[in-house]
DNA sequence: TGTTAGCACTCCATTAAAACGAGTGCTAAC
DNA sequence: GTTAGCACTCGTTTTAATGGAGTGCTAACA
């Protein structure tokens, strides 16, 4: 496939993408003939880029505009060209060294660093907790008709919820649901958790209670996460009007929608979790994008993972062409800091 | 002030403003004079929009232009020429009819339902439990070095903290902190916990111990609402596009920012909260606006209430010509329906 | 005194035409 | 295989011309 490529047509295919980068313009002949390493004239450029048209990594706006790169050529870029570099965003793990305070925050500013740093729209998803476990399970007496459920998994995420009574439960059943929860349920990994499982739990805890297959009920739906509920951060979405290309009123308009709604962008979170690359990161160009509204864009994910299978994805969002290497880049670093992140706290922690 | 205004200048006033609203042009005299109960030429209208000029209502982009309102001309209009009319939205109270499982999904939709249905940008406060009292509080041992704190309010909003703990706690200290924290601290209003009452029970609880004194603190910080904590949801952000008085790149641009970040609205739902006017609804037209990035806009803020002092902010933003009076009333049933929605509710649970 | 018609003038917006220039593709020579 | 040269294309920028909405003023009228 890209074996065609000689090694001249490779080194120009890059000096293209590279310029067209810079300056978001067609780029000519002569202006590549100029490039450092490359000792050809402009009318042997016009050669190859001729040849490289017909195999479609480049495009020709218009009869007599320079090119510009296809959706196919910064495939290629991404796969063999680049070269990654070392790059480092030690502002971020200062940060969350400082105030590791509330997940949210932190989240929030890594979102908002990522935008500021690379010039792009940045995405930062709220961790699943898709592998851990339960840990601790409590219901409470509010009063007469109330009580609170809380449930706390192994990785120190707390959830709760009221669950409103509709008879009188006593002490006892309260402290025997308690002890059923805790015996059948410590330790259990959370999505295994099911109906088949609570009607088990329902049984042995006396089926004839109406109540207490309610209160079971509320309980498994406090532990259940919700499908829709995967909070995303986002930030630098006006970063986009800094590429002519994507900024005329209606695509921009579109795209901006799409940040503020943010279920593509939960869309976009979950393809990505489903065909991670390697290395964690993905990267879609142009049409290979699952969400329509981007798909003048290109998209980099990279998940991270914040200890006992707490998941999450951030992302770049930006021109294709973005400077791929300097966003792969970031997000690995950004990776390795939230990766890394579990252990700092814990630390300082215990 | 504006009984210098005869019937005439108002009415013409009133007439320049609500063309202006449509159009987003410059209104000329003669399409003033065409308008229905002012039977005058346009020369009379000339004459009157000169004086209007003078007094600063309206405003002359350039000599030969039509003229375009002032600010001061939309106070006026706001604070007297406007009439109220009725209007419903019965969408709303459907939608929240249907699923109020989870009040953050109520707000979203009620922000995205006023943006579509006005054509501006919508905000939504999460409410705060400003006047809400401490119903039940319970410290839970996690493992040996973990408890987790849970804060029911009156108004069922439960809050939680897992606290490590430095050195190890017995079960009877846990059970004598929790009778200590429900018969001290239920019934309290959350706004009158401060230093010194925590500082009363710490000394209640015995001084000597410095791990007793941490867990009390952590409960304090769970029991405090943190005040950058206020979640605002946002829709429409970009119907600005449809405005093209704000629609440049460089003003859109900063108000989509502002829409994102969110620290500029919670500054306002602050300032709307501070100063609410007649009906819980305040008007901010551009230099008035407390917020810098806005002064090109104009912004109508309503206060609503959940019962037991749940207290909130909508807000539509939009250009100064916006179309006050429909979107008065919007906010204004909307609020009515929002502050029914509890009662609603409790009909359903209880 | 208030209202109106008429008209010259201003200034923005639109359109059309012209000049520009970057870039290509081809050919012929090296 | 590489290169210089040149005609040609086509989008962009510049300039000029035209049109029209709207004002401000004056003079006449009720």
């Amino acid at each position: 496939m890209d074996s065609q490529l000689d090694e001249r047509k490779k080194k120009i295919l890059k000096a293209i993408i590279r310029t067209y980068m810079e300056t978001g313009e067609p780029v000519g002949s002569r202006t590549i003939s100029k490039y450092a390493d490359l000792n050809v004239s402009s009318a042997t450029i016009r050669n190859e880029m001729s040849d490289l048209t017909d195999m479609g990594y480049i495009i020709q706006p218009h009869t007599s505009a320079g090119r510009i790169p296809s959706d196919k050529g910064y495939r290629l870029y991404v796969d063999e060209l680049m070269i990654e570099k070392e790059n480092e965003i030690n502002e971020i793990r200062q940060l969350m060294i400082e105030k590791t305070d509330k997940m949210e925050k932190v989240l929030k500013n890594v979102a908002r660093l990522l935008a500021s740093n690379t010039n792009y729209a940045a995405m930062v998803s709220v961790p699943q907790y898709s592998g851990s476990r339960i840990k601790f399970i409590q219901l409470s007496r509010v009063n007469t008709t109330q009580l609170v459920a809380v449930v706390v998994s192994d990785n120190n995420v707390v959830r709760n919820q009221i669950i409103d009574l509709e008879e009188e439960m006593d002490d006892e059943t309260i402290l025997k649901l308690n002890l059923l929860l805790n015996t059948n349920l410590n330790g259990v990994p959370i999505q295994d958790i099911n109906l088949g499982m609570i009607a088990r739990l329902k049984e042995q805890a006396g089926m004839h209670s109406a109540v207490v297959a309610m209160v079971l009920d509320a309980v498994a739906a406090t532990i259940q996460v919700d499908e829709d509920d995967l909070q995303i951060y986002t930030s630098g979405a006006t970063n986009i009007f800094k590429y002519p290309e994507l900024a005329d009123t209606s695509k921009a308009s579109e795209l901006i929608s799409a940040f503020e709604e943010k279920k593509e962008l939960a869309h976009l979170v979950k393809e990505h979790m489903a065909d991670t690359g390697e290395n964690g990161i993905s990267v879609y160009i142009g049409d290979e994008m699952p969400v329509q509204t981007m798909k003048d864009c290109s998209v980099v994910t990279a998940t991270y993972e914040l200890g006992s299978g707490m998941r999450g994805t951030i992302g770049i969002i930006g021109p294709k062409r973005m400077d791929y290497e300097s966003v792969v880049d970031s997000l690995k670093s950004l990776k390795v800091q939230l990766d890394g992140l579990v252990e700092g706290t814990r630390e300082k922690g215990g």
